[in-house]
DNA sequence: CTCGAAGTAAACAGGTCTGTTTACCTATGG
DNA sequence: CCATAGGTAAACAGACCTGTTTACTTCGAG
Protein backbone atom coordinates (compact mmCIF):
# COMPACT_ATOMS: atom_id res chain seq x y z
CA UNK A 1 0.00 0.00 0.00
CA UNK A 2 2.72 2.40 -0.64
CA UNK A 3 1.64 5.71 -2.19
CA UNK A 4 3.24 8.55 -2.42
CA UNK A 5 1.96 11.85 -0.99
CA UNK A 6 -1.47 12.68 -1.90
CA UNK A 7 -2.49 14.93 -4.99
CA UNK A 8 -3.73 17.05 -2.95
CA UNK A 9 -0.25 17.82 -0.80
CA UNK A 10 1.57 17.60 -3.95
CA UNK A 11 -0.25 20.52 -5.59
CA UNK A 12 -0.02 22.44 -2.75
CA UNK A 13 3.90 22.12 -2.17
CA UNK A 14 4.72 22.48 -5.62
CA UNK A 15 2.09 25.72 -5.06
CA UNK A 16 3.96 26.93 -2.38
CA UNK A 17 7.86 26.38 -3.63
CA UNK A 18 6.67 28.11 -7.28
CA UNK A 19 4.70 30.91 -5.32
CA UNK A 20 6.96 31.96 -2.70
CA UNK A 21 10.19 31.55 -5.18
CA UNK A 22 8.75 33.06 -8.47
CA UNK A 23 5.37 35.15 -7.34
CA UNK A 24 2.19 34.53 -7.53
CA UNK A 25 1.32 36.11 -10.89
CA UNK A 26 4.62 34.92 -12.43
CA UNK A 27 3.60 31.57 -11.79
CA UNK A 28 0.71 29.37 -14.13
CA UNK A 29 -1.57 26.50 -13.18
CA UNK A 30 0.38 24.48 -15.56
CA UNK A 31 3.51 24.91 -14.34
CA UNK A 32 2.54 23.67 -10.85
CA UNK A 33 0.32 20.84 -12.43
CA UNK A 34 3.98 20.12 -13.69
CA UNK A 35 5.87 20.18 -10.48
CA UNK A 36 3.18 18.52 -8.66
CA UNK A 37 3.58 15.52 -11.31
CA UNK A 38 -0.20 15.68 -11.66
CA UNK A 39 -2.63 17.04 -14.52
CA UNK A 40 -4.32 19.93 -14.67
CA UNK A 41 -7.49 18.32 -14.78
CA UNK A 42 -6.91 16.75 -11.38
CA UNK A 43 -5.65 20.00 -10.28
CA UNK A 44 -8.70 21.93 -10.46
CA UNK A 45 -10.69 18.85 -8.76
CA UNK A 46 -8.67 19.60 -5.63
CA UNK A 47 -8.74 23.27 -6.25
CA UNK A 48 -11.59 25.01 -7.80
CA UNK A 49 -9.74 28.33 -9.05
CA UNK A 50 -6.11 29.67 -9.18
CA UNK A 51 -7.33 32.25 -6.58
CA UNK A 52 -8.19 29.03 -4.33
CA UNK A 53 -5.05 27.63 -4.43
CA UNK A 54 -3.78 30.85 -3.76
CA UNK A 55 -6.06 30.96 -0.69
CA UNK A 56 -4.70 27.32 0.19
CA UNK A 57 -0.99 28.28 -0.09
CA UNK A 58 -1.20 31.23 2.52
CA UNK A 59 -3.28 29.44 4.98
CA UNK A 60 -1.31 26.52 5.12
CA UNK A 61 1.90 29.03 5.61
CA UNK A 62 -0.06 30.42 8.53
CA UNK A 63 1.64 29.13 11.16
CA UNK A 64 1.62 29.72 14.79
CA UNK A 65 5.08 30.20 16.53
CA UNK A 66 5.53 27.22 19.12
CA UNK A 67 5.18 28.42 23.12
CA UNK A 68 8.00 28.09 24.93
CA UNK A 69 8.75 28.64 28.72
CA UNK A 70 12.26 30.62 28.13
CA UNK A 71 12.35 34.31 29.01
CA UNK A 72 10.28 36.68 27.25
CA UNK A 73 13.16 38.62 26.63
CA UNK A 74 15.15 35.80 25.13
CA UNK A 75 12.22 34.49 23.12
CA UNK A 76 11.79 37.65 21.33
CA UNK A 77 15.29 38.25 20.73
CA UNK A 78 16.01 34.38 19.35
CA UNK A 79 12.97 35.35 16.55
CA UNK A 80 15.45 38.17 14.90
CA UNK A 81 18.08 35.85 14.94
CA UNK A 82 15.45 32.84 13.36
CA UNK A 83 14.77 35.28 10.53
CA UNK A 84 18.25 36.04 10.26
CA UNK A 85 18.84 32.39 9.30
CA UNK A 86 16.25 32.35 6.78
CA UNK A 87 17.75 35.17 5.03
CA UNK A 88 21.15 33.51 5.19
CA UNK A 89 20.27 30.68 3.36
CA UNK A 90 20.00 32.17 0.21
CA UNK A 91 15.88 30.98 -1.01
CA UNK A 92 14.61 34.31 1.01
CA UNK A 93 11.98 35.97 -0.83
CA UNK A 94 10.23 38.65 1.76
CA UNK A 95 7.36 37.96 3.73
CA UNK A 96 4.80 35.77 1.77
CA UNK A 97 2.10 37.16 3.12
CA UNK A 98 3.02 41.18 2.41
CA UNK A 99 3.72 39.72 -1.12
CA UNK A 100 0.47 38.23 -1.67
CA UNK A 101 -0.83 42.12 -0.80
CA UNK A 102 2.01 43.39 -3.09
CA UNK A 103 0.53 41.31 -6.21
CA UNK A 104 -2.84 41.34 -5.48
CA UNK A 105 -4.76 44.00 -6.46
CA UNK A 106 -8.00 42.89 -4.84
CA UNK A 107 -8.27 44.02 -1.71
CA UNK A 108 -11.69 41.52 -1.20
CA UNK A 109 -9.29 38.51 -2.44
CA UNK A 110 -9.29 36.18 0.69
CA UNK A 111 -5.19 36.25 0.63
CA UNK A 112 -5.40 40.13 2.23
CA UNK A 113 -7.76 39.14 5.39
CA UNK A 114 -5.46 36.25 6.14
CA UNK A 115 -2.09 38.67 5.70
CA UNK A 116 -3.91 41.06 8.11
CA UNK A 117 -4.74 37.99 10.33
CA UNK A 118 -1.03 37.11 9.98
CA UNK A 119 0.72 39.91 11.09
CA UNK A 120 -1.99 40.45 14.00
CA UNK A 121 -1.27 37.23 15.07
CA UNK A 122 2.59 37.68 15.28
CA UNK A 123 1.63 40.96 17.32
CA UNK A 124 -0.03 39.45 19.94
CA UNK A 125 2.74 37.16 20.40
CA UNK A 126 4.93 39.81 21.02
CA UNK A 127 2.40 41.23 23.44
CA UNK A 128 2.32 38.33 25.31
CA UNK A 129 5.30 37.97 26.13
CA UNK A 130 6.18 42.05 26.38
CA UNK A 131 3.63 41.38 29.20
CA UNK A 132 5.23 38.89 31.06
CA UNK A 133 8.76 41.48 31.10
CA UNK A 134 6.33 44.04 32.42
CA UNK A 135 7.16 46.99 30.01
CA UNK A 136 5.36 49.96 30.11
CA UNK A 137 3.02 49.69 27.43
CA UNK A 138 3.32 46.28 25.80
CA UNK A 139 0.64 46.89 23.16
CA UNK A 140 2.77 50.18 21.57
CA UNK A 141 5.99 48.13 22.36
CA UNK A 142 4.41 45.10 19.97
CA UNK A 143 4.01 47.13 17.49
CA UNK A 144 7.07 48.63 17.13
CA UNK A 145 8.98 45.40 17.62
CA UNK A 146 6.93 43.91 14.54
CA UNK A 147 7.61 46.71 12.43
CA UNK A 148 11.59 46.22 12.95
CA UNK A 149 10.96 42.38 11.90
CA UNK A 150 8.75 43.84 8.90
CA UNK A 151 11.23 45.98 7.47
CA UNK A 152 13.99 43.12 8.30
CA UNK A 153 11.98 41.10 5.80
CA UNK A 154 11.61 43.73 3.43
CA UNK A 155 15.35 45.24 3.35
CA UNK A 156 16.38 41.69 3.24
CA UNK A 157 14.53 41.25 -0.02
CA UNK A 158 16.19 43.76 -1.17
CA UNK A 159 19.92 43.49 -0.28
CA UNK A 160 20.12 39.52 0.31
CA UNK A 161 22.22 40.55 3.38
CA UNK A 162 21.26 38.90 6.67
CA UNK A 163 23.03 42.14 8.17
CA UNK A 164 19.63 44.15 8.61
CA UNK A 165 18.48 41.11 10.89
CA UNK A 166 21.38 42.12 13.18
CA UNK A 167 21.11 45.51 13.18
CA UNK A 168 16.74 44.52 14.43
CA UNK A 169 17.90 42.32 17.19
CA UNK A 170 20.01 45.49 18.54
CA UNK A 171 17.69 47.56 17.84
CA UNK A 172 14.85 45.78 19.94
CA UNK A 173 16.93 45.38 22.28
CA UNK A 174 17.56 48.61 23.10
CA UNK A 175 13.62 49.42 22.65
CA UNK A 176 12.89 46.96 25.01
CA UNK A 177 15.61 47.77 27.79
CA UNK A 178 13.94 51.21 27.70
CA UNK A 179 10.47 50.23 27.87
CA UNK A 180 11.33 47.96 31.61
CA UNK A 181 13.72 50.60 32.84
CA UNK A 182 11.10 52.86 32.10
CA UNK A 183 8.40 51.17 33.86
CA UNK A 184 10.69 50.05 37.04
CA UNK A 185 13.15 53.07 37.62
CA UNK A 186 10.63 55.81 37.87
CA UNK A 187 6.45 55.78 38.42
CA UNK A 188 5.83 58.76 35.98
CA UNK B 1 2.44 77.30 -29.63
CA UNK B 2 0.61 75.39 -26.83
CA UNK B 3 0.71 72.19 -26.49
CA UNK B 4 -0.11 69.39 -24.21
CA UNK B 5 2.85 67.87 -22.10
CA UNK B 6 5.42 65.63 -24.56
CA UNK B 7 4.47 62.58 -25.60
CA UNK B 8 6.95 61.05 -23.59
CA UNK B 9 6.25 62.51 -20.37
CA UNK B 10 2.37 61.86 -20.29
CA UNK B 11 3.13 58.45 -21.23
CA UNK B 12 5.86 57.92 -18.29
CA UNK B 13 3.18 59.62 -15.92
CA UNK B 14 0.68 57.10 -16.91
CA UNK B 15 3.06 54.68 -16.15
CA UNK B 16 3.72 55.86 -12.73
CA UNK B 17 0.28 56.10 -12.13
CA UNK B 18 -1.37 52.77 -13.33
CA UNK B 19 2.30 50.59 -11.80
CA UNK B 20 2.04 52.36 -8.62
CA UNK B 21 -1.42 52.02 -7.97
CA UNK B 22 -2.05 48.07 -9.47
CA UNK B 23 1.30 46.62 -9.88
CA UNK B 24 3.76 46.13 -12.72
CA UNK B 25 2.49 42.78 -13.44
CA UNK B 26 -1.13 43.43 -13.07
CA UNK B 27 -0.42 46.38 -16.04
CA UNK B 28 0.37 45.67 -19.57
CA UNK B 29 1.63 48.03 -22.06
CA UNK B 30 -1.76 48.85 -23.85
CA UNK B 31 -3.64 50.22 -20.96
CA UNK B 32 -0.66 52.46 -20.55
CA UNK B 33 -0.95 53.78 -24.08
CA UNK B 34 -4.98 54.61 -23.32
CA UNK B 35 -4.26 56.46 -20.20
CA UNK B 36 -1.50 58.15 -21.76
CA UNK B 37 -3.42 58.97 -24.93
CA UNK B 38 -0.62 57.87 -26.90
CA UNK B 39 -1.23 54.94 -29.10
CA UNK B 40 0.92 51.63 -28.80
CA UNK B 41 3.55 52.46 -31.46
CA UNK B 42 4.57 55.65 -29.91
CA UNK B 43 4.94 53.89 -26.78
CA UNK B 44 7.03 51.72 -28.02
CA UNK B 45 9.01 54.92 -29.80
CA UNK B 46 9.32 55.93 -26.72
CA UNK B 47 10.44 53.07 -24.72
CA UNK B 48 11.99 50.19 -26.51
CA UNK B 49 10.72 47.37 -24.21
CA UNK B 50 8.29 47.37 -21.30
CA UNK B 51 11.28 46.62 -18.96
CA UNK B 52 13.10 49.94 -20.50
CA UNK B 53 9.40 51.58 -19.24
CA UNK B 54 9.61 50.05 -15.62
CA UNK B 55 13.47 51.35 -15.11
CA UNK B 56 12.50 54.71 -16.18
CA UNK B 57 9.65 54.64 -13.95
CA UNK B 58 11.71 53.51 -10.90
CA UNK B 59 14.12 55.96 -12.46
CA UNK B 60 12.03 58.84 -12.05
CA UNK B 61 10.44 57.89 -8.50
CA UNK B 62 14.20 58.03 -7.34
CA UNK B 63 13.95 61.47 -5.51
CA UNK B 64 16.86 62.85 -2.94
CA UNK B 65 15.38 64.43 0.01
CA UNK B 66 15.48 68.03 -0.35
CA UNK B 67 18.39 69.44 2.44
CA UNK B 68 17.12 71.14 5.54
CA UNK B 69 19.14 73.23 8.15
CA UNK B 70 16.13 72.42 10.97
CA UNK B 71 17.96 70.42 13.52
CA UNK B 72 18.70 66.72 12.41
CA UNK B 73 16.06 65.02 15.22
CA UNK B 74 13.64 66.81 13.75
CA UNK B 75 13.81 66.44 10.25
CA UNK B 76 14.24 62.83 10.74
CA UNK B 77 11.04 62.85 13.33
CA UNK B 78 9.57 64.97 10.51
CA UNK B 79 9.95 62.19 7.59
CA UNK B 80 8.25 59.68 9.90
CA UNK B 81 5.00 62.77 10.03
CA UNK B 82 5.27 62.54 5.76
CA UNK B 83 5.35 58.73 5.59
CA UNK B 84 1.98 58.92 7.46
CA UNK B 85 0.54 61.32 6.10
CA UNK B 86 1.10 59.69 2.79
CA UNK B 87 -0.67 56.18 4.12
CA UNK B 88 -3.36 58.42 5.33
CA UNK B 89 -4.25 59.52 2.04
CA UNK B 90 -5.45 56.21 1.13
CA UNK B 91 -3.75 55.85 -2.26
CA UNK B 92 -0.88 54.34 -0.64
CA UNK B 93 0.38 50.88 -2.14
CA UNK B 94 3.61 50.35 -0.72
CA UNK B 95 7.25 51.39 -1.66
CA UNK B 96 7.59 51.28 -5.06
CA UNK B 97 11.31 49.92 -5.10
CA UNK B 98 9.84 46.92 -3.11
CA UNK B 99 7.40 46.30 -4.94
CA UNK B 100 9.17 46.13 -8.17
CA UNK B 101 11.54 43.50 -6.35
CA UNK B 102 8.40 41.05 -5.66
CA UNK B 103 7.01 41.26 -8.44
CA UNK B 104 10.57 41.33 -10.75
CA UNK B 105 11.56 37.62 -10.50
CA UNK B 106 15.11 38.47 -12.57
CA UNK B 107 17.27 39.56 -10.16
CA UNK B 108 19.36 41.01 -12.55
CA UNK B 109 16.49 43.24 -13.50
CA UNK B 110 17.80 47.07 -13.82
CA UNK B 111 15.07 47.67 -11.07
CA UNK B 112 16.56 45.83 -8.20
CA UNK B 113 19.87 47.76 -8.98
CA UNK B 114 17.77 51.05 -8.65
CA UNK B 115 15.79 49.51 -5.64
CA UNK B 116 19.53 48.93 -3.38
CA UNK B 117 20.88 52.17 -4.59
CA UNK B 118 17.79 54.14 -3.52
CA UNK B 119 17.80 52.22 -0.20
CA UNK B 120 21.36 52.58 0.30
CA UNK B 121 21.46 56.85 -0.49
CA UNK B 122 18.21 56.77 2.08
CA UNK B 123 20.44 55.09 4.56
CA UNK B 124 23.29 57.63 4.26
CA UNK B 125 20.44 60.78 4.65
CA UNK B 126 20.37 59.53 7.87
CA UNK B 127 23.57 58.31 8.77
CA UNK B 128 24.33 62.11 7.54
CA UNK B 129 21.56 63.71 10.12
CA UNK B 130 22.98 61.40 12.78
CA UNK B 131 26.90 62.17 12.12
CA UNK B 132 25.68 65.91 13.38
CA UNK B 133 23.70 64.67 16.50
CA UNK B 134 26.97 62.78 17.43
CA UNK B 135 25.34 59.62 18.16
CA UNK B 136 27.42 56.47 18.97
CA UNK B 137 27.12 54.35 15.51
CA UNK B 138 25.38 56.52 13.12
CA UNK B 139 26.06 54.27 10.19
CA UNK B 140 24.40 51.50 12.93
CA UNK B 141 21.44 53.42 13.70
CA UNK B 142 20.98 54.58 10.17
CA UNK B 143 19.99 51.12 9.26
CA UNK B 144 17.90 50.71 12.35
CA UNK B 145 15.98 53.97 11.51
CA UNK B 146 15.29 52.67 8.18
CA UNK B 147 14.30 49.31 8.73
CA UNK B 148 11.42 51.05 11.21
CA UNK B 149 10.39 53.29 7.75
CA UNK B 150 10.66 49.93 6.27
CA UNK B 151 8.84 48.48 8.20
CA UNK B 152 5.94 51.13 8.04
CA UNK B 153 5.73 51.08 4.72
CA UNK B 154 5.50 47.17 4.59
CA UNK B 155 2.69 47.52 7.20
CA UNK B 156 0.70 50.15 6.23
CA UNK B 157 0.28 48.56 2.75
CA UNK B 158 -1.30 45.63 4.32
CA UNK B 159 -3.28 46.91 7.24
CA UNK B 160 -4.03 50.51 5.34
CA UNK B 161 -3.78 52.33 8.87
CA UNK B 162 -1.17 55.23 9.67
CA UNK B 163 -1.33 54.05 13.13
CA UNK B 164 1.86 51.97 12.65
CA UNK B 165 3.75 55.81 11.46
CA UNK B 166 3.07 56.82 14.86
CA UNK B 167 4.55 53.85 16.20
CA UNK B 168 7.52 54.34 14.48
CA UNK B 169 8.19 57.74 15.23
CA UNK B 170 7.97 57.03 18.74
CA UNK B 171 10.54 54.19 18.52
CA UNK B 172 12.73 56.62 16.40
CA UNK B 173 12.85 59.03 19.64
CA UNK B 174 13.61 56.25 21.88
CA UNK B 175 16.80 54.84 19.20
CA UNK B 176 17.85 58.40 18.72
CA UNK B 177 17.97 59.31 22.60
CA UNK B 178 19.33 56.40 23.85
CA UNK B 179 21.99 56.57 21.02
CA UNK B 180 23.14 59.98 21.85
CA UNK B 181 22.84 59.49 25.70
CA UNK B 182 25.28 56.79 25.40
CA UNK B 183 27.72 59.00 23.86
CA UNK B 184 27.38 62.31 25.92
CA UNK B 185 27.10 60.88 29.20
CA UNK B 186 29.66 57.95 29.42
CA UNK B 187 32.43 57.10 27.31
CA UNK B 188 32.51 53.30 27.85
C1' DC C 1 -15.13 -9.69 -12.84
C1' DT C 2 -16.85 -5.67 -13.13
C1' DC C 3 -18.05 -1.10 -11.81
C1' DG C 4 -16.86 3.35 -10.43
C1' DA C 5 -13.71 6.64 -8.65
C1' DA C 6 -9.71 9.01 -9.72
C1' DG C 7 -6.07 9.61 -12.52
C1' DT C 8 -3.68 10.91 -17.26
C1' DA C 9 -2.66 13.39 -21.69
C1' DA C 10 -3.94 16.55 -24.86
C1' DA C 11 -6.75 19.60 -27.24
C1' DC C 12 -9.60 23.51 -26.96
C1' DA C 13 -11.98 28.13 -25.85
C1' DG C 14 -11.52 32.65 -25.06
C1' DG C 15 -8.65 36.14 -23.06
C1' DT C 16 -4.58 38.95 -22.45
C1' DC C 17 0.18 39.82 -22.96
C1' DT C 18 4.31 42.02 -25.55
C1' DG C 19 5.87 43.73 -29.57
C1' DT C 20 5.45 44.59 -34.90
C1' DT C 21 3.43 46.13 -38.89
C1' DT C 22 0.48 48.53 -42.08
C1' DA C 23 -1.84 52.37 -43.84
C1' DC C 24 -3.21 56.70 -43.03
C1' DC C 25 -3.18 61.47 -41.06
C1' DT C 26 -1.59 65.86 -39.68
C1' DA C 27 1.52 70.01 -38.79
C1' DT C 28 5.44 72.68 -39.62
C1' DG C 29 9.85 74.53 -41.58
C1' DG C 30 12.25 75.55 -45.71
C1' DC D 1 3.80 73.98 -51.63
C1' DC D 2 5.25 70.08 -50.19
C1' DA D 3 8.52 66.82 -47.90
C1' DT D 4 9.09 64.79 -43.82
C1' DA D 5 8.90 63.80 -38.93
C1' DG D 6 5.90 62.17 -35.80
C1' DG D 7 1.57 60.96 -34.70
C1' DT D 8 -2.96 57.73 -35.04
C1' DA D 9 -5.85 53.47 -35.37
C1' DA D 10 -6.13 48.86 -35.98
C1' DA D 11 -4.78 44.46 -37.22
C1' DC D 12 -1.57 40.89 -36.49
C1' DA D 13 1.91 37.30 -34.60
C1' DG D 14 3.04 34.33 -31.26
C1' DA D 15 3.16 33.35 -26.67
C1' DC D 16 0.97 32.34 -22.35
C1' DC D 17 -2.97 32.59 -19.19
C1' DT D 18 -7.16 30.28 -16.75
C1' DG D 19 -10.38 26.98 -17.01
C1' DT D 20 -13.07 23.08 -19.65
C1' DT D 21 -13.60 19.09 -22.15
C1' DT D 22 -12.77 14.65 -24.26
C1' DA D 23 -11.17 10.14 -24.47
C1' DC D 24 -8.49 6.88 -22.36
C1' DT D 25 -6.22 4.31 -18.33
C1' DT D 26 -5.54 2.40 -13.80
C1' DC D 27 -6.86 0.28 -9.63
C1' DG D 28 -9.26 -1.31 -5.63
C1' DA D 29 -13.75 -2.86 -3.42
C1' DG D 30 -17.62 -5.54 -3.57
Amino acid sequence: MYKQAAPGERILAAADKLFYEQGIRAVGVDTIAAEAGVSKRTLYNYYATKDDLIAAYLTARFKHIAPSDAPAREQILAYFDRIAAMVADGSFRGCPFVNAVTEIGDRKHAAIALAVQFKEQRRQWYRALLERLQVKDPDALATQLQLLVEGVLATALVRGDPGAARAARAAAEVLIDSAVRRNTRRKR
